[in-house]
DNA sequence: ATCGAGACCTATGAATATGG
DNA sequence: CCATATTCATAGGTCTCGAT
């Protein structure tokens, strides 16, 4: 039961976030009984992805896969629960302290914002203020122009549209919509509260399967981060005017695509060599014997070594590791 | 008087937030 | 991480009003 609790944790914020892990094991459990006969091409987009994450739910723990098995549905019904709660639990409280936190991130130590704005007054967040008004405007909208527009409601927001709070340096190249895609300085942030510090799973990777950053994961921060800048003070996955939800599949989309996975892997590699400093990126990427994943891993390789050193902002960061 | 559509209220359980 | 408080969504109830 404990376990199922952390396991239900660390889904959340890594395999996905928002989704009824009920419905989701259900489903799973169903399909997993007809795999032999269905084939993969079978599945609808949505259901495949349901499947991926179902099996990495599985793997997540030991032993459960033969307890979701054994077919008892009020067993079934406890184990989603707890897992629901994991989730869910997770990330309130992730909510909870980057609200404490992440006002502090958005000016240089020292400085303060004008006009000031208290860390529990969320209502002065979002579009009614520079700050964070900045950052949650969407790429290619000059906030100095819109501003007016954004703040009386005549232009809605929606979760499909990129925050340029997500780009590195927060600055959006038309011509080049994956530069600097996911690499922000308050991102990073934001990712390194969650998974890293002492209230995050310090031991990311432990009781699961994740030994590194995943899409889910990247997206877990972006939403965490882009729903501490709102002024909403609830966050309710339903919420139409938060959209969080959307934005949500929104990153993840963009980051399970087919035609994008060399822009991610460079991504994930990205984010593997500063979260995961201790491996190296390119022994990551060569998996078991596929002569194809060698080639790969040495095209990125030399990817990387083009790419040059991690955003420039990145020594600024105050170092909460241990 | 009867009916149904809609506005408004209320109780309840579920989802979230928060203090310790 | 848990226990408690707060907030939200929903179902069901009552009331009003215009049409028949």
């Amino acid at each position: 039961a404990e376990s199922l609790l952390r396991t239900g944790r660390s889904f959340g914020r890594s395999i996905h976030a928002l989704c009824n892990v009920h419905a989701m094991v259900s489903n799973g459990i169903a399909r997993k009984g007809e795999q032999s006969e269905e084939p993969e091409e079978a599945f609808t987009a949505r259901e495949r992805r349901e499947n991926k994450m179902f099996a990495a739910l599985l793997k997540s723990l030991l032993g459960l896969e033969a307890r979701l098995m054994a077919g008892d549905s009020e067993d079934i019904l406890l184990i989603t629960t707890m897992l629901q709660k994991g989730s869910s639990s997770a990330r309130s409280e992730d909510i909870k302290i980057l609200k404490s936190i992440i006002l502090d991130w958005l000016v240089v130590p020292g400085d303060t914002l004008f006009p000031p704005m208290s860390a529990n007054v969320k209502a002065d967040c979002g579009f009614r203020h520079d700050a964070t008004g900045a950052l949650l405007c969407p790429v290619g909208i000059d906030w100095n122009n819109l501003e007016q527009k954004i703040k009386s409601g005549e232009l809605k927001v929606s979760g499909e549209q990129w925050p340029i709070m997500v780009y590195a340096s927060y600055t959006y190249n038309e011509d080049a919509p994956w530069k600097g895609l996911l690499q922000s300085s308050i991102l990073l942030k934001v990712f390194r509260q969650i998974f890293t510090s002492r209230n995050g799973p310090r031991n990311i990777g432990m009781h699961t399967s994740l030994t590194s950053v995943t899409p889910a994961s990247i997206a877990y921060a972006a939403v965490q981060a882009r729903f501490a800048l709102l002024s909403s003070a609830v966050f309710s996955r339903s919420n139409t005017v938060t959209d969080s939800e959307i934005f949500y599949n929104c990153v993840i989309d963009r980051l399970e695509a087919p035609d994008n996975i060399r822009e991610v892997d460079c991504l994930l590699a990205w984010w593997n060599r500063l979260i995961f400093p201790d491996h190296t990126p390119i022994s990551r990427l060569i998996s078991k014997n596929s002569v194809l994943a060698k080639i790969k891993a040495k095209r990125m390789a030399i990817k990387l070594a083009a790419l040059g050193n991690p955003e420039t902002l990145l020594h600024q960061l105050p170092d909460n590791e241990s």
